[in-house]
DNA sequence: TGAGGTTACGCCTATCGTAATAATG
DNA sequence: CATTATTACGATAGGCGTAACCTCA
């Protein structure tokens, strides 16, 4: 699992397709299918159920969206830290 | 940043010491030496001070420490979150 | 000079993008 | 047949290990 591989996800959650994802992302399409197929592999769980109208999160999806968010947030949270930090240090 | 270098970072940290950070976590000196300065290259904040005796937390390191151990947790917990919910499925 | 960290370098794996290939309504 | 996802494939980048190097008490 890597910190990619998360955002590809909550990325393709939100917009429920992977193209869209992957123009968000700015990545090609079959990079984010990929690290998708990759995460689901790993985690042993399938994510989402393909449509020919895109993805839906499976129950799976659902309960490991909350928890990916949660991972980007804490990362997030750990930047702004270090950030605070050093601006509090030049004042 | 990656979940590798935030591994190997809490890695040295609790050893104060990269060789035996490194013989922990089954990887080479170098190994962990490259990738903790790669994350205080993209975090632009010094985490250790280099000693000959090993290495110390630097204040910013200290605080970046917390947010590290939290993030491995959360992952932990997301694989986990999957793993009861297939043990219930199948019972 | 010994214990530890870092740099150099070659190799290997992972990831990417483009292009081609399904699949489905 | 149009939309969306996937697979093939060649190219690139990132990470590792071994070996050599640096630094300091």
């Amino acid at each position: 699992m890597s910190l990619a591989q998360i955002e590809y996800f909550v990325a393709v959650a939100q917009r429920g397709n992977v193209g869209r994802a992957a123009r968000e992302l700015r990545v090609a399409q079959p990079a984010v299918s990929r690290q998708i197929r990759r995460l689901e592999d790993e985690l042993g769980a399938t994510l989402f159920q393909r449509t020919p109208r895109g993805m839906v999160l499976s129950q799976a999806g659902e309960a490991f969206l909350a928890h990916a968010r949660d991972i980007l947030q804490r990362v997030e949270n750990a930047r702004e830290a270090l950030k605070e930090r050093d601006q509090q240090r030049s004042s």
